[in-house]
DNA sequence: TGTACATCAGTGAACGCGCGTTCACTGATGTAC
DNA sequence: TGTACATCAGTGAACGCGCGTTCACTGATGTAC
């Protein structure tokens, strides 16, 4: 009984409004899209004055910032998931990259938002190429595993930044129209991503051509 | 004499403005990047009111469609002058990819209008797979010939898929922070480029695998 | 060749809008004594 | 345990801004006779 108007009326105090705004913004860009992401919208979203924000962040664009911090957090963990099915190493590899584009596929617009600010910045997010659990070492350390040990790091550096070009532009590319009767003979969308993957570089390939 | 008058006052019907409009445009995005690209701003480069456009494109939507397709041309052509350096057919391949990344590297905002715009439809640009001349069409005939007559369309078609998407992945990330040092070493943004597309499917390749 | 008139391609002022940000404020919370 | 007070996290009104678009208009051009 006590406890019924505390849960009717909102308190003053949010008390965990910085994740609330995040959450506010993850939402409308599910409903929305990227052109609806304003500070304002977000705010209005979250149930809260325009001004409340800037108590969490400096500005919009740090408001950006932590949402592209949540997605690619989300793309790295829907990535490492992959990981648990043990099949081949060969079949590693595609299947991160379906993991990868599929996750742009769920969320487009976070997708989008995400590779704006990088562009943006002219980098990707800080120490995706370091911290050992991330994505991308993921990528590079199946590399490693499928070239064995006499292969250059340059050349596994190289490889996995390929691949990762390779997946961003089908995380792009892979809902156009032009793509629709091939994916319909293929048997669906995934069989489409699949094809496309497995056919990267396939007849310029030359072997494992060594950075001289 | 008399044609000096003529020279120094505008005449009050400029001629070709709808050209002129792409072409403000264009340096608008040169200059100050996409976000400055209103239609405001282009009637302003263009010396005209913001009502003269109207006369031109429906809506600002119609005029920016006009920049893409300008920019597609372009691109077109860029990547239509590597045929005639007649190397052997294997680089070509990497040569076409470098020719690509390199426009998008010379026009970042252009590039990035292009393909917001393609998203945004969520389809290339109309006829790019059919016109025989187009870019794409090139690709894809290169890769007929490296593989032979024995090889399904299919195939072509998805190896053609993965380059463009490979490129544009590429093109979009190759100004990234986080591979200076290995540009660097591997002697400059061409070599960066010329390595990361030679590894193309590097290790994961598993020869020639035709869709069932 | 001249003239009337329709059409074309501009002007410039105005519209309403949503935006990011700032401001003075106030209610709630935590802490020192 | 109570109280004074600093600090924190909200409010809501207001700022100036540039935007896309519309409107009534006007100057220039082309054409029919």
């Amino acid at each position: 009984m006590s406890t019924a108007a505390v849960a009717d009326t909102r308190p003053y105090h949010h008390g965990d409004l910085r994740r609330a705004l995040v959450d506010a913004a993850a939402r409308i860009l599910e409903r929305e899209g990227p052109s609806a992401l304003s500070l304002r919208a977000v705010a209005r979203e979250a149930g809260v004055s325009p001004a409340a924000p800037y108590h969490h962040f400096k500005d919009k664009n740090e408001l950006l910032e932590a949402v592209a911090h949540v997605g690619w957090e989300a793309l790295g963990e829907a990535m490492l998931e992959v990981r648990q099915n043990g099949t081949d190493v060969q079949t590693l590899m595609t299947e991160l990259g379906v993991a990868y584009v599929c996750f742009s596929q769920r969320h487009p617009a976070l997708y989008r938002v995400m590779y704006d600010r990088s562009r943006d910045k002219d980098s990707l997010p800080e120490g995706m190429q370091d911290k050992e659990d991330s994505a991308y070492c993921l990528v590079r350390e199946t590399f490693r595993k499928v070239a064995g040990p006499e292969v250059a790091d340059v050349d596994i550096e190289l490889a996995t930044i390929a691949a990762w070009c390779a997946a961003h532009g089908l995380a792009e590319m892979s809902g156009f129209a032009q793509f629709n009767p091939l994916r319909e003979a293929l048997g669906g969308d995934e069989a489409f991503l699949r094809g496309v993957l497995s056919h990267l570089g396939s007849f310029g390939y030359r072997g494992h051509e060594p950075v001289k």
